[in-house]
DNA sequence: ATGACTGCAAATACTTTGCACATGT
DNA sequence: ACATGTGCAAAGTATTTGCAGTCAT
């Protein structure tokens, strides 16, 4: 049943947290606020630092294991576009991610049509979970840093 | 005109890097051809091993380079399935991939269709250039690592 | 001839780990 | 109560860079 729009934050991340059997710590909550409220795609280390304004005393090591428990129980993705930093998403409809060559940015994009397991040709007895679609180019005639290219 | 075929790979190579302004060398040419010649997703580490076998003075940063010149010559895929080191693949027909969350092992899977451009919806000034799709899974009953689960 | 490429070693970037203490259940 | 999580510092991977010499064009 999808009653979990009825919960606040808090709530409805210690909940789904409990069902890995993970537990809802400060330093998870403040983490997983920091990627709720401004809906881009930091890296581990843009989340330290927006996460230390709210929690100075969290460390980097933490904000990994914070962002390791988070992506586990699902409620927010790793986003893995090319070598560099892993970063991280908490938009978790199904969407895809246009990464632009040029200036790095990481654009959330919709799907006509979500990505069906049929569509690709996997041997049957693969289980297949999750599926990432990561397109390249170049974002916009109007962005800075592609002007130049 | 697709006469790409009638070249040996030394000459099939040698065009795509001048095409792009880069350099035919002997290790680029080797780095090419421990890809082709075993179609699995080594690691640049594992690219660097394989090439010392016929080149054995050759550096891992040359290793890294001559990925990278394949790479932008569009004759070799980089795949990022997730933190950890970049992959390799030769296979440039369109294809996606499935990384087995157990055990680690990534394989080439077809596309009953190739992914279009028009299924995403991407802002009409984004450039598309391409899509890369990874699923997430287990990949067989029978993978020793898979059934330790 | 010249700039791009190479090999080496050192530097950087990213992520994980070990350990003593703290905290959630 | 006790396992799990935290913070710190140190270690471990992955990748990049500076530089002097070499090679492709």
């Amino acid at each position: 049943m999808a009653t979990d729009h009825l919960l606040g934050s808090g709530e409805f991340l210690s909940k789904r947290l409990a069902e890995k059997g993970l537990r809802f710590t400060s330093q998870r909550k403040h983490v997983y606020e920091v990627l709720i409220s401004q809906r881009d795609h930091p890296t581990a280390e843009e989340v330290f630092m927006r996460t230390k304004q709210s929690k100075p005393e969290i460390s980097m090591a933490t904000v990994y294991n914070s962002l390791d428990a988070l992506v586990k129980c699902k409620v927010v993705r790793q986003v893995n576009v090319d070598r560099g930093a892993a970063m991280y998403c908490s938009n978790m409809n199904a969407h895809a991610h246009f990464c632009c060559d040029d200036c790095g940015k990481v654009f959330d994009v919709n799907l006509k049509d979500s990505p069906r397991v049929p569509e690709v040709d996997v041997p049957s007895d693969f289980e297949v979970r999750s599926i990432d679609i990561a397109l390249h180019g170049r974002c916009s005639d109007k962005c800075e840093e592609c002007v130049q290219n």
